[in-house]
DNA sequence: ACGACTGATTTCAGTCGCTGTCATCACTAG
DNA sequence: CTAGTGATGACAGCGACTGAAATCAGTCGT
């Protein structure tokens, strides 16, 4: 006999969604979550800062993956061979198996625009981290902030089309694809 | 004898900036807002969503100033000079008499996350706005929304440089220095 | 002049997010 | 057998926000 059932966080993130897509994010209420996995709501809180938190957990190892990726480009690297290799390792973090459950999880945030402020200050922050690698690596700036949001950028947009429906390409084929967009764009295509 | 004092949005404004900066804004209640300028908790909420609304107030003329500039562009401009014509635009809604005013609202929204989702959620839909400005300009996807983003991004660098210490530049000029500066980044200066 | 009307405000009661504090409780180390 | 230990529960309380009804000074039509 086990004093509690293991894994109280992994069964409230799983609840919580599952709620959230459900009933909606607002009209689900923190009590709501842990009583259906037979926690109390001042548990919910020990876990989770608040209530959106609880949908943005992952996001300490997806920005190791991209500082990974910033780490692997060659040390004489130009910046946007240094965003390519980030793009690379990023992109790799979602493989197509995940593909329906971050479907699953962004119609939940686009659904509620306080979710959408709090995935932007997730981004916003992978993106200062970025640009402080960046930095490391001797960009200086204006140019390390510009690389680093143009990078996140344009993982946000491969992002979304990765999940669109009928989409069936990876994420990394996407990603790659949009950078050489911003490469046309920028008219520095080869 | 008036019924009410006039100006009740304003004066809410004026002393939610001002308590949110002497105290902090977590330390500040809503209610401590509305008494400093003899209303109710209760009407605060009536001229503002919620608490940190009241810090952002001009958001569409700003956002129209955007949206000018990108209209104000030649009818066949390239993609990188009706950013440019927004970015000339929406930099001149900051005049040099409004520095001091920016400088301190930045300095609340920059000591508080709540305050930092907030200003992030305008900037992305901002950049919304404008991607689907350039959509209506014939720009597709993904460029409209790439050209989009580096329009915010230049902007958001160029904006917290106008606000450091010491920088004496107008925002248009550190706006078009700054856009240079991604010119280069991306290999296509001239 | 008088009553109906208007519109901003107040009052009040209530829900929910979140926090501090202390008690429990099952198990563990000594 | 006793003293922890660590996750949890129970409870009280604050502040953000909301809905509904009351107030109240001026305005308008007659």
């Amino acid at each position: 006999m086990v004093r509690w059932e293991p894994g109280a966080r992994e069964r409230l993130q799983a609840a919580a969604l599952e709620l959230y897509a459900a009933r909606g994010f607002e009209q689900t209420t923190a009590a709501d979550v842990a009583e259906s996995v037979g926690l109390t709501e001042r548990t919910f809180f020990r876990y989770f800062a608040d209530k959106r938190e609880v949908l943005f957990d992952g996001q300490d190892r997806f920005e190791q993956a991209f500082l990974d990726g910033v780490a692997a480009a060659a040390d004489g690297a130009s910046a946007i061979d240094t965003v390519t290799a980030a793009l690379r390792h990023a992109s790799a973090f979602f493989p197509d198996e995940r593909r329906p459950w971050s479907r699953q999880r962004q119609a939940v945030i686009s659904a509620n625009p306080g979710l959408q402020e709090r995935e932007l200050l997730k981004m916003a922050a992978l993106a200062e981290a970025v640009a402080g690698a960046l930095r490391e690596r001797g960009l200086v700036e204006p140019q390390a902030s510009l690389a680093a949001h143009a990078c996140v950028t344009v993982f946000g947009v491969a992002f979304r089309q990765w999940i669109a429906v009928g989409e069936e390409r990876s994420l990394p084929d996407i990603a790659r694809g949009v950078l050489d967009e911003l490469r046309v764009l920028t008219g520095s295509a080869p």
